[in-house]
Formats: structure tokens, C-alpha cells, sequence
DNA sequence: TTAAGTGCAAACCTTTTGCTGCCCC
DNA sequence: GGGGCAGCAAAAGGTTTGCACTTAA
């Protein structure tokens, strides 16, 4: 997976906001810095802000919210629902997929060419061009499966 | 795809409702009715609610979620979030995946073994039992590329 | 008869929006 | 200095819940 995101989202931020007038507060700095360089991947909303709010506790989920969305415009962030109806926020980095488990929720993620492929042969035949998709595969993970434990969260 | 399911629900969500000293009341019937038998798979809440008002213009939505829920924990019904947010529900038959056009909202369901067998290989090699997942293709559909319009909604 | 279910409205939860004062450019 | 922005609170949208009345068994 490419760190290009995690390099240059700064650059990328910054052409967006002065291409559309728009400013580069302390609030959307902080924000993005948490969500690039702090928190794991596949943040929720509140995660991500008990971070920010740690660093900064006058900040707001309506700021929050808007930062995403814009970081989302640059094409820098995107978010998921998953099926249990949470929603998640992550960089945007090369395409994946997800691996969950169900019992301590351990995302992993990865990505499979072969896959990839059957799902445009797939799509062909029902006469559809491919533009993106998801995929998330549901199970139990080593460590749940032999200690009833799992360390990462 | 079975149609054991539009074959045996009444029987399945009697069995059910019995073993659980519920009770089988109209609005049950009614609204299982609609969801098995008339709306289209992948209904939304309001599609489904609009169909049954049609037919009983007393019954709120809360029933309708009610209902719903009880079907679910029949194993008669589902319901999804796809990636846009919304949510849908469908009568449980054999497992399938879903192929969406995003310019006319037509929902395909599809099988591929072949997939789901790479998706058990990718599962462990990261050392995970797979229990299930969920795939969504999007792309455009025949209709859309060639003339712009679709007939199926 | 009586406990479960319905309908209604209110509560809830997550996300968005309007507004007023603030601050980046 | 002026317009975009933050913070707050209120609104919105979707789903659930509490309550008093109704109804299936």
C-alpha cells in the first residue's frame, strides 16, 4: 500500500483550498493532522474527535464533520458504511478492501487482483462497465479464535 | 435463486411467532405480505411503507420497523447499507451479491463461486474463518450507456 | 381475560445547517 | 477590511421507544 497520502496531503489540501478561495484554518489543519498522522485507519467520528478535542477541546462536531467533507472534495478522504450501519472515515490510498472481525474488530485491509478481475468479468456479463466497488469479508481472526483475546483493537 | 423463501414464509414466521408466544396479528400478515410478495427485492423503508398504506392507511412506520425487525429475527429478511448511505431490505434467499447501476439505481443480483473461493483464500491467509461478507459492484448499466434512459427501475 | 401489539408522538442518534462573531488572506 | 469559517444550537432525517388503548389467543 502507498504512503502517497500520508506524504502529500498537505500539498494536496493546500492546491484545493487556494484553488477554490477557500482558508486553511488552525481548525482544519489540526484535523487533518489527527486524522492523517494520528489515528488509525478506519477512524469513527468519535474516535477522531476525543483526539482532536485532546488537542484542541473548543472545536466542534459541526467543524469536524466539514473538514471531512472537504478533505473528501480534494479527493483525500473517504468513508464507508459498514453493514452493521457504522460509518468510518479513512485516507484515501490505493484501492482495498476490507477483512473484519466480527469479534474485536480488527480491520485489515488488502487487495486481490484475481478478484478484481472475475468482478469486471462479472459485471460484463449483465452488460455493466465497472466504475468502483466494495467488498468486505466478515470472520473471526486468529487471535479470537485461539485466546478469546484479541491485543489490537 | 430458490424461492423457498416466497414458498414458506408463512409457515416459517408462524413457527416462529408461536415458539415465542407472539401473536400473528394483521398488520404482520399484511405487511409480510407486501415485503414477500409484492414490492420488488431491495425495497427501501418508504417504497414498502407507500404499498402498504395502500392497502391498511392506519399503520405507522413504527410498526413497519417492527415488523421488519421480526422478520429479521426469523431469518426472512435483511437489510443492507449500501455505500451511499441508503438502507434496503430483502427477503433472505440463497446467498447473492449485488450489481448496481449508478445512473439508474437498477439492482442485480449475481453468484460467483469462483469469487467466494478466492475470498476464503484471502480470508486465510490472513488467518481469519470467514463467516460471510457483503459485495457491491457499481458501474453503469447497457440501458444508461446507450441511450441515456432506463426502463427498469 | 390478559399479555402482546398497534398507533401516535416523543425521544434518539448521527449529520447538516443557520447564524453571529471571529480570523485568515 | 471583508468574506470565508468556527462554534453553538437548532434542524433534519431515519429509527426506536414509551404509553395508553386495542386485540389475538
Amino acid at each position: 500500500m502507498s504512503d502517497k497520502v500520508e506524504q502529500n496531503w498537505k500539498e494536496i489540501l493546500h492546491a484545493h483550498i487556494t484553488k477554490k478561495g477557500l482558508r486553511l484554518t488552525q481548525q482544519r489543519l489540526l484535523i487533518s493532522e489527527v486524522f492523517f498522522e494520528e489515528v488509525q485507519h478506519h477512524t469513527n467520528i468519535d474516535e477522531l474527535y476525543q483526539h482532536i478535542r485532546e488537542k484542541n477541546p473548543g472545536i466542534g462536531y459541526a467543524t469536524v464533520y466539514r473538514t471531512l467533507k472537504l478533505l473528501t472534495e480534494c479527493g483525500l478522504a473517504t468513508s464507508m458504511q459498514f453493514s452493521d450501519g457504522t460509518r468510518r472515515f479513512e485516507p484515501v490510498t490505493d484501492h482495498h478492501d476490507h477483512l473484519i472481525c466480527t469479534e474485536c474488530g480488527k480491520i485489515m485491509e488488502f487487495e486481490n487482483e484475481a478478484i478484481e478481475n472475475l468482478q469486471d468479468e462479472v459485471a460484463l456479463s449483465f452488460g455493466f462497465s465497472l466504475t468502483s466497488h466494495t467488498m468486505e469479508l466478515y470472520g473471526v481472526c486468529d487471535g479470537m479464535k485461539n485466546q478469546g483475546v484479541c491485543s489490537v483493537q
